[in-house]
DNA sequence: CGAAAGACTATGACATGTCATAGAAGTTGC
DNA sequence: GCAACTTCTATGACATGTCATAGTCTTTCG
């Protein structure tokens, strides 16, 4: 049945395309990991975020995002300064060398992209996502009242 | 554009699903992961196989697969027997409690996968099953000569 | 035969996914 | 203003993903 392998696939086309976008971004010279360059291009258009809010728009967990703002940090791809109005939190920015590094990624991404989706038609592509936003929505758990 | 964010639904997509998976099967006090029960479904049906053929199966690395095998084997759910005509190897084997959680699980499965699909229409599955196996292989390094 | 080449498994190193929780800091309600 | 609750971050524990490589065993070939 055809319902048996859905996943399988989908499983497969995903880790694919992380494969081949890391490969092409080690082979670039570039010292950044997919999932860490996503939260940096979060980081740019939004620096108010809660590690929980970051989490979100990248579907992540917020250990998982403490981690990659650790590692950015360290790696000096992004500065962060305590708030002064929240002892808990810290103000998050894309460094200098961060927006070098996602400058030099974005043309990879773009390319990425283009290669995995060769042959793949809009008309294709506009039926894909419903569907597949109706998998996730039907796998996540309505938050009870 | 549609492609700017096709993988990030994928993405989220197959992440919800392995998240819901994960909750039945835990839920249900079995106390296997979906790897694990999909490397031990692999072994039921080829007990002769090499970890680079499991892994190809399932899609992954031949080091992931080794360390689920070794997790298989310590939690008594597969055996192994090292083989007489090629000392690298060993006989791998499904454990009695292996077949007892397999056919527990596999109701689940079967539940989860309606869950997640509920509202997809076959057809729209088998239109997304060949651009799934596009992009798998647009992805997919040609192995060179 | 014996050495080089290849196949197979195991493991180190690091990043991420997931759950759980600790610890610190803010907020609410009385 | 204090106690209870909530929010936020950090981290431990374990599983997996990925790359690289060590170590063992087999096959090939001169």
């Amino acid at each position: 049945m055809l319902s048996s392998i859905i996943f399988y696939s989908l499983d497969r086309a995903i880790r694919s395309y992380r494969r081949m976008a890391q490969a092409t971004i080690d082979r670039a010279g570039l010292d950044i990991t997919i999932d860490q360059w996503l939260v940096l291009r979060v980081l740019l258009e939004h620096d108010d975020l809660t590690q929980h809010d970051i989490a979100e728009r990248v579907f992540k967990d917020q250990a998982s995002v403490a981690r990659i703002l650790a590692l950015l940090t360290r790696r000096g791809l992004v500065s962060a300064v305590p708030l002064p109005h929240d002892g808990r939190r810290s103000q998050l920015r894309v460094t200098e060398e961060g927006h070098r590094i996602l400058d030099a990624v974005q043309p990879i991404v773009l390319q990425n992209r283009a290669l995995a989706l060769a042959g793949v038609s809009e008309e294709e592509l506009a039926l894909l996502r419903p569907v597949l936003e109706r998998i996730a929505l039907n796998c996540t758990p309505t938050p009870g009242p």
